[in-house]
DNA sequence: ACCTCCCCAGACGTCAGACATCTGATTACG
DNA sequence: CGTAATCAGATGTCTGACGTCTGGGGAGGT
C-alpha cells in the first residue's frame, strides 16, 4: 500500500488515506474505526506511526477517541474550510468556479507616513501602494489597497500585476506568505470603494484589513479589502480549544 | 513534574507545558528545542507521548520539525488570537475586561421548521428558541437569537440563562461544544436587531450566523448573533496551508 | 590553499512489544 | 432482583531498537 515512491512521510500518508476512506464512505459517520492495532495492521504501519496520524485528525476534529472505548467518526465531515485558512483573492474566486480578473487604477511609491511605519515596524524602506479592482466573470466584487515593501517585488511589477499579488511576491523574493492577521469589519460607507465596485449606499461592504507575514515573521504586506457582500460570504470554522 | 493529580491525559499536559515555556521565552524564537530524547526526559515522560505532543504542536504551527536536523519554534508566537478560537459571548465580553450581562427577551418551544429540520438533521426533537440581548458593562452590544435541541438543557432553564448558553449545556448535557461554522455578514437592516439595541439605520451590524456542534459532530446548537460594530472588533488569525 | 568526496554523529521517523488505565458488559453473589 | 466483582478490549504510556535524513568535518587529490 505504502510504497517507498511517495518521498511524503509515512504519517502524512496515514492522515491522508484515512480522511479519503472516510469521505468515501468506508468508515461510516459516528461509527467506531477498527481498534489501533488492527487499523495498525490494516494499513501496514506501526501503531506509534498511526497513533500520530489519528492524534492529528482528532486535533482536526475528523475522529475523536474515548479512552477505553474506541476511536470514531465525528459525524460532520468538515471538510468545510473558511477564511481562517489563507488564501489570496484571486484563489477564492477560483474556487468559486469563477474567472478573475484585475482593473489596475494606480501603482505608485508613497512616503512612509506614521501609521504605515508602525504598521510595518520598519523606518527606512519603500512602501509600494496599488490599488485595484478585482472582478469574477468581468464583474468588481472586491476593491483592494495594498502596501507591500518594494524589496519585496519584482522589478517589471505592472506586467505581473493581473496575476495574484501573493504569487507575484513568493515568485520574486524568496519570502513565502505564512499567515496574516485579518480585522472584519462592516463599512456602510466608503467613496472610493463604493464607487469602484458600483454600490449604491444602502448596501454593505464588508472590510478585511490584513496583515500579511512572512514565514520568518517579517510583515510584508499590509491590504484592505473591500467586499461586496451580496457576491461573497464568508465562512470560519472555530475551534474550541 | 506531572503528578498523577492531574487527570488530564499525558499528552494534553505536554503541549500546555511546552506552549507556556515558549510563550514564557524560555525557548527562544526560531530556536531549536532540545532533541527529542533530551526533550522527553527532561520531561518525564517517554519519547512517545511527546512525539504525540509534539505532532499537534506541529500542526498548529507552533513548531517546525526538519528531518535529520531538529525542532524549532516558529518565529511568531502570535499570541493574537480572534474569531477562529471558539469562545461564548459571555467571554469575549470578559476577555475585554467588561462586565457581561444578559435581558432576556423571548422564551419559547417552538415547532420544526423546515429549515431548523435540515440544519439540524434531526426530525422528532424539541427546539427551544431563545431571544437575548447581551450587555457589556449595561449597555447592549449583541442581540443573540439561538436554537437549541431541548435535550441538551437542563430543567430550571431560566434562571440560568444569565449565565453562558455554552456552559449551561455543558454542564447540564453531558455534551461540549467543540467547533462551530460561523458565517460573517454585515447587516445593513434588520428591525428586530435594530430595535433591540437602539441603533439607528446609519451602522450597519455583523451577523454571525453559526452552527455549534457536540465533540461527536452532533448539531446542537444554531445562533444568530447581531454585533454592533462600533461595539466589537473581529480577528481572524488566517494560516497558509 | 582550495575543492571534492566520503564518512559519521546526531536529529527526527518508524518499528515492535509490553504494560497501564479506563470503560462497558457480563457474571457472581447477597 | 439488585449490587458488586470480574473480565475483555480499547486507548494511553513506556521502553528499546533500528531506519533515514542532514550538516559538518576530515581525508585526499588538484
Amino acid at each position: 500500500m505504502f510504497v517507498k515512491k511517495d518521498p511524503r512521510h509515512l504519517y502524512v500518508q496515514v492522515i491522508e488515506r484515512l480522511k479519503k476512506d472516510i469521505e468515501s464512505g468506508l468508515f461510516q459517520e459516528h461509527e467506531r474505526l477498527p481498534s489501533e492495532a488492527k487499523l495498525s495492521e490494516l494499513l501496514g504501519v506501526s501503531r506509534a506511526t498511526l497513533r500520530e496520524a489519528l492524534r492529528v485528525l482528532e486535533e482536526e476534529k475528523v475522529i475523536f477517541r474515548k479512552h477505553g472505548v474506541g476511536t470514531f467518526v465525528t459525524s460532520q465531515p468538515m471538510v468545510l474550510s473558511g477564511i481562517e485558512q489563507l488564501s489570496s483573492i484571486t484563489t477564492m474566486i477560483h474556487n468559486a468556479n469563477m474567472e478573475p480578473g484585475t482593473i489596475v487604477q494606480n501603482l505608485s511609491i508613497i512616503p512612509l507616513t506614521e501609521e504605515l511605519t508602525e504598521r510595518f515596524k520598519t523606518n527606512d524602506k519603500k512602501i509600494v501602494q496599488i490599488k485595484r479592482i478585482r472582478t469574477a466573470d468581468g464583474e468588481p466584487v472586491v476593491y483592494c489597497v495594498d502596501h507591500v515593501l518594494l524589496e519585496c517585488l519584482p522589478d517589471g511589477l505592472e506586467s505581473q500585476l493581473d496575476a495574484s499579488l501573493f504569487d507575484t511576491i513568493e515568485r520574486s523574493g524568496m519570502t513565502r506568505i505564512g499567515q496574516a492577521v485579518a480585522e472584519i469589519e462592516p463599512i456602510s460607507y466608503h467613496p472610493e470603494a463604493f464607487k469602484a465596485l458600483s454600490c449604491d449606499t444602502s448596501q454593505s461592504l464588508l472590510s478585511l484589513s490584513q496583515e500579511h507575514f512572512s514565514e520568518e515573521g517579517k510583515m510584508v504586506l499590509y491590504s484592505e479589502n473591500y467586499f461586496r457582500a451580496d457576491k461573497f460570504k464568508f465562512h470560519v470554522v472555530r475551534r474550541r480549544v
